[in-house]
DNA sequence: TGTCAATATCTTGTATACACGAAAACATGC
DNA sequence: GCATGTTTTCGTGTATACAAGATATTGACA
């Protein structure tokens, strides 16, 4: 049991949405308010702050007088957030082409970059840097809304996003669809750098949802 | 003074998001717990929790020790916001053009014919029908997901749409968008209806933009 | 032995009390 | 008269107490 008291650097609300979409609780769970309590040290007040946002948020569902339990995605909505997913990385890459200032080219060459050598180490370095890639790229949207609306998508998306890399030769694939996303931000092309966004988001949901599939297929007896 | 003191039947998060989109509170406004308790009639532990909902929403700013407040919306970040919701409503579009099916047709077609409607009569009907309108194409996607992401953007631009409104033959304008929109999504004509619902939403933005502008220019002496 | 009902326990919803920090009001010195 | 330091007041942050509903447990009866 790993007993995190008063690591008050960031918020509760932070701390348990980290718990979350890393695993220690699992969808399903029941989100006991006194547990969590002296879990992390604090009181119930500080607890159920944390739980209405993060309901807000779409983390937990909170039923009256029946507390609180963390979402359980099922792969219907997942597919409807991946889609969602697509559209805004589209919409952030169509505006990125048309606005992109030095110091964003460099940081999106950058990221680009590590992911290449992260292709070549095979290590699950590329799980990292495919992340800064993306959110180089919502930032070169110069949509500060935008970007914060795809930060929350896609940390939200992010467990289902490392299943995904783990298929076949996904992660060569993956950096070979930067490519060409690269390509067409650097020539100033939106309508490509939104279609190649759109279609490398949903490759993942495609991808994840074999992963399902073939859950399913090992699962039945 | 508005005592809406025991309307138990929403949610308290839900009355004040009212109280704020409506105008009652303005941006900028100071929202202190206590007085909200005793308006509301309940006392502060609920009032905080719908304050950190309303936060978690972007409706509010909460600063450690310095209570909340209505979060003020510079022109830009009015802008990126519409500029957001153009996106999310494209994606919305193109989905709902491929997916159309019977209900979904209908809701929409009878929608921008009471829109049609609320054009002859000059009425501020318009402002309504058109919401109807807007959220019969947010279903019609076929997403869930996307339909909350779009109802939530469009709820909190809800005042500025209205002003927008009011801008010469904006109306007419908006409906002549409106008959673009519905011939793609009946034709089946996902691009189309993606870009004619950008353009549409986009407008809007530009219009808002001008209205500032001459509010400026009025209050420069 | 199985099912239903009564009771006990547990958990959330709400109210209130106390602590801490910030801002405002006030006083004092220059 | 103005600036600066001190005090007071006010509001938020947290903890805890109490109420009410939901779940689990136990016992009685068929």
């Amino acid at each position: 049991m790993t007993k995190t008291t008063s690591n008050s650097g960031t918020s509760l609300r932070d701390r348990i949405e980290e718990a979350i979409v890393s695993g220690e609780f699992r969808p399903g769970d029941r989100l006991e308010e006194v547990s969590l309590a002296e879990h992390y040290g604090v009181s119930r007040t500080p607890v159920r702050e944390a739980l209405r946002q993060l309901q807000e948020a779409g983390l937990i569902d909170i039923k009256p007088r029946k507390g609180a339990t963390v979402s359980v995605v099922t792969p219907t909505h997942l597919i409807h957030m991946f889609e969602v997913m697509a559209g805004i990385e589209g919409i952030a890459g169509r505006l990125a082409a048309r606005r992109l200032d030095e110091r964003s080219r460099q940081d999106i060459l950058e990221s680009h970059e590590a992911c290449r050598a992260a292709v070549k180490d095979g290590s699950d370095a590329y799980y990292y840097e495919n992340e800064r890639f993306h959110m180089a790229i919502y930032h070169a949207s110069a949509n500060p809304f935008l970007e914060d609306q795809a930060r929350a998508l896609h940390r939200r998306l992010k467990p289902y996003r490392r299943i995904q890399l783990r298929s076949l030769n996904r992660i060569e694939h993956s950096f070979e669809e930067h490519e060409r996303i690269v390509q067409a931000l650097l020539s100033g092309n939106g309508k490509e750098a939104e279609q190649a966004l759109w279609d490398h988001v949903t490759i993942q949901a495609d991808r994840f949802h074999d992963f399902l599939a073939g859950l399913e297929r090992g699962t039945q007896s």
